[in-house]
RNA sequence: AGGGGCGUAGCUCAGUGGUAGAGCAGCGGCCUUUUAAGCCGAAGGUCGUGGGUUCGAUCCCCACCGCCCCUACCA
């Protein structure tokens, strides 16, 4: 959108506790920075330590909505209140301003022969943005709109750049995502969000905490990256002279501290993954990832049935939850197994659909897909394509993610996945071809996935050497031989799953970009400025 | 990575092959119950960057940069 997000930045020399940094709009950042150096004059601390309030703003707007003028007269209710100006309106000898705190604006009004001469002076020199204390009484104004009748302003500290346009808001989606605390204090419905995201790892927390899970932080930084199928980012250690990993998944330290006795078990952090970015994706994401000794996988599907159920109802207020045109139900799971769904969501005008026992054929994927892209041929819809000789499994899951994926808006399990596919999931018992295994899809994105976990050595050494065999840039370079001594020492049966924090926020945001509920999501980092020379920096003083 | 869209004042946006405009914010003045306060005045822009076409480019063409969307990879 913009060339650049303001603000420009021009360089001056450092000089001892000078701002070393100006920034545009110059004019304003300098006009501010003058008023900054009156305020002082006047004999106001200009960076004072505290304030001691009474109420935060968005308390008293709700404690006293409705409190009728003379309520407020007759049993006067003395406050301190701090925040940041958002509204302000001098009229020679009186003057209104909003001030925002904790999310709501409470107006304040301020008359010179209430004040005093000399704070009547400091309230003329604040500026959209500065932060203020006020001490006073409330009162209505003639309008009826609740206000503080201040007698005591106090001066916290000054914004030296403007605030985004009171009206229209900030809406330069660039800026929202650079220069977040501007978007936050513009924005109630991005502050919105991200409360209701700091609510959802809240109750996700209360629900581990309460069945007993014990939560543990993993290395965010792995010798080999494991755990999942993904490019890793690299880093390196000084010191011991060696690259690690910036994780791709906590699985296998969260699986070693099953064996280590920590039945039941959960972390909520960071993974990274040297890949695509999209509306649903960030190269950083945040992973719940939980395990669960002597239970399987479809106790996990009934257990995530109860905790997206709950997670909805606490959060929204209801199980039912709008998603754009969607209303997605969360208290109601559709379950298919993955080739129930491949057959379910065959587009009628590609022939027949493959039955789940045709796709359970040796061959039959690989049937199915041909099938399908001679009908993608002749209407021009995507065709599946696939490197190298994949097999059937991979052909399975490669269908699935075309036919059936998009069309999972409504919550879902799709579980039994091909063993080819899910190198870290125990088979299952009657068909060693595929795996205990199921993923979430709710709003046509995948947000959780879950399996009966692999506890034989022997077993999962074979899958991972395969893995190494097949090779590909996401496949792991080397076999973790300490993982396998783990599981030697006995992991318990047991069933994990990792959900997807940033999406279930999506969902229950009814966000539909994965950068409206990450703090600072990844972008390009800003062209660097020309270097200018500007002498004599800050108002007043002179090099 | 490929395709599409966008980039004009601090913010939100108009606009034109002939040297750029509004509202808000900022500056000076008036104003002691306003609330998108009002009124008067002055200011503010290498129109994303670099080339090209042209007598002349913010506008047309090309390249580049950044952001957004879609597709691909992925969760």
């Amino acid at each position: 959108m913009k060339a650049r997000a303001s603000p420009v930045i021009l360089r001056t020399t450092c000089r001892k506790g000078r701002l070393p940094l100006q920034f545009e709009p110059l004019d304003q950042f300098q006009q501010r920075q003058k008023k900054l150096e009156e305020i002082r004059a006047l004999g106001y601390a200009v960076y004072p330590h505290e304030f001691r309030w009474t109420e935060t703003p968005a308390a008293l707007v709700e404690a006293f909505a409705e409190t009728p003028a003379a309520e407020l007269e007759a049993h006067r209710r003395e406050v301190r209140v701090a925040g940041r100006i958002v509204s302000y309106r001098l009229m020679g000898k009186a003057g209104f301003a909003h001030i925002q705190g904790a999310g709501k604006r409470i107006q304040v009004y301020v008359k010179l022969d209430v004040l005093g001469e000399r704070a009547f002076k400091l309230f003329q020199l604040l500026d959209l943005g500065d932060n203020v204390g006020v001490a006073g009484h409330l009162f209505r104004t003639k309008t009826n709109e609740l206000s503080v009748w201040v007698e005591e302003l106090t001066f916290l500290s000054k914004a030296l750049l403007p605030l985004p346009e009171k009206w229209h808001g900030l809406t330069d989606i660039e800026i929202r995502y650079r220069q977040r605390y501007l978007d936050l204090l513009a924005n109630e419905k991005s502050r919105q969000v991200f409360l209701t995201r700091a609510r959802i790892v809240q109750e996700m927390r209360r629900f581990f905490d309460g069945r007993g899970y014990v939560e543990v932080e993993t290395p965010m930084m792995h010798p080999i990256a494991g755990g999942a199928a993904a490019r890793p980012f690299i880093t390196h250690h000084n010191t011991m002279d060696i690259d690690l990993y910036l994780r791709i998944a906590p699985e296998l330290y969260l699986k070693r501290l099953v064996v280590g006795g920590i039945d039941r078990v959960y972390e909520i952090n960071r993974n990274f993954r040297n890949e695509g970015i999209s509306t649903q994706h960030n190269p950083e994401f945040t992973m719940l990832e939980f395990y669960e000794a002597y239970s399987n996988y479809r106790d996990l599907m009934e257990l995530n049935e109860q905790l997206f159920a709950l997670l909805a109802e606490k959060v929204t207020g209801s199980t039912t939850v709008r998603y754009g045109e969607h209303q997605l139900d969360f208290a109601k799971f559709q379950k298919l197994t993955m080739r129930e769904a491949i057959e379910k969501y065959w587009p009628a005008e590609a022939g027949a659909a493959p039955t789940p026992a045709e796709l359970a054929a040796p061959g039959g994927p690989r049937a199915a897909v041909e099938r399908y892209n001679q009908w993608a041929g002749r209407t021009g819809a995507a065709r599946i394509t696939a490197k190298g000789q994949p097999c059937d499994g991979e052909w399975t899951g490669l269908l699935f993610e075309e036919i059936a994926e998009k069309h999972l808006i409504q919550p879902a399990f799709i579980y039994d996945f091909p063993t080819e596919i899910s190198p870290l999931s125990k088979q299952k018992p009657e068909d060693p071809a595929l795996t205990e295994r199921f993923e979430i899809f709710a709003g046509g994105m995948e947000i959780a996935n879950g399996f009966s976990e692999l506890n034989d050595p022997a077993e999962q050494e074979r899958r991972f050497l395969e893995q190494i065999a097949q090779g590909g840039e996401e496949a792991p370079k080397q076999l973790d031989a300490d993982y396998i001594r783990a599981l030697c020492h006995g992991l318990p049966p047991a069933a994990g799953e990792g959900i997807g924090m940033d999406r279930v926020t999506m969902l229950l945001t009814d966000s539909h970009s994965i950068r409206d509920v990450i703090l600072f999501p990844l972008l390009r980092p800003e062209a660097p400025e020309a270097k200018t020379e500007t002498p004599g920096a800050f108002a007043g003083e002179k090099d």
